[in-house]
DNA sequence: AAACGCGATGTAATGTTGTATCCTTTCGTC
DNA sequence: GACGAAAGGATACAACATTACATCGCGTTT
């Protein structure tokens, strides 16, 4: 059944723990360099390139961080749910509740870049669905809409 | 509702003339070079990146095709809904029904990249709606899974 | 303490995907 | 044939992603 949750966005401090804690209990370590990529993908309000966030690594940190650094602790993240990749903009959002496994919907604005997640089980069970009648198991459904937000309608 | 009709897949002569036949009706012109593009995505079995096609085309043409020609040539396809684009592959793929509109789910194989397609409005209804409900107003849902076929899978 | 294994990170190079700019060709129309 | 518009070619570059290999820190073994 769908689990009901309050998704409210833990902000800054908050994140940061629920991340931390989350990858040592999948039996990572919480380096500084994770430290400082995490708190950086957060920063942003829309998703963020690896080179986005290469760069304000460097920023913060005052010396140069090479993108491959970068992928390989965004992909550790995302295996451990910290942090989800958007397919169709080639980047990446915080994911605020780690410890919660759903699969999620984006919606991409086309026009700001603004980035809204939406949980509905509904939808994505009925995709799993669907690929599972196909034949294909294991899977990672994909579901994004690109498309204006209400704000850059209006406008 | 769902409208009825056989995704029976229509090949090689069968599926150029239906691709031909669109693009005139949208008043673009089928080319040549529109023709040799579409061949080589055509001949493809699986989801194809640009240079994937530039390769084919410059191969199957004795000279050289740059990148640029066959980005331009994809983009129109896409817009005449005679090709779609696999966001999750970054590749492209015919379209065997240039004149049916629906929203479509792709299955893409993390093994083989074999790549079905699937039409389900129920569910693409669903994520359309869903989108709409959250303030979204063009809208172009990207709906695909990653996973392990049925025949990677048994082996 | 020296040697070792191992995970994390750094460095550099390279591969892949996508756009921008400017120029030439083609083709319909007059 | 002259002309303008659409198509395509050439080149460069920007953005995204991976590979191979070196190094560092740290706990364990000897």
């Amino acid at each position: 059944m769908a689990h009901a949750h309050h998704h409210t966005e833990p902000q800054g401090a908050d994140l940061t723990v629920a991340a931390q804690t989350t990858l040592e209990k999948a039996g990572e370590q919480w380096t500084t360099m994770r430290a400082s990529v995490f708190a950086a993908l957060a920063s942003f309000e829309k998703p963020a390139s690896a080179y986005d966030i290469a760069e304000a690594v460097s920023k913060a940190e005052g010396r140069r961080v090479a993108a491959n650094s970068v992928y390989r602790i965004l992909d550790l993240f995302v295996g451990a749910n910290l942090a989800r990749r958007v397919e169709s903009a080639n980047a990446y959002v915080a994911n605020a509740h780690p410890d919660c496994l759903h699969d999620c919907i984006f919606l991409v604005c086309d026009s700001c870049g603004q980035t809204t997640h939406l949980d509905n089980d509904v939808i994505t069970r009925g995709v799993r669905n669907a690929a599972k009648d196909a034949g294909f198991s294991p899977v990672r459904p994909v579901i994004e809409v690109r498309g204006r937000c209400a704000d850059c309608e209006e406008a």
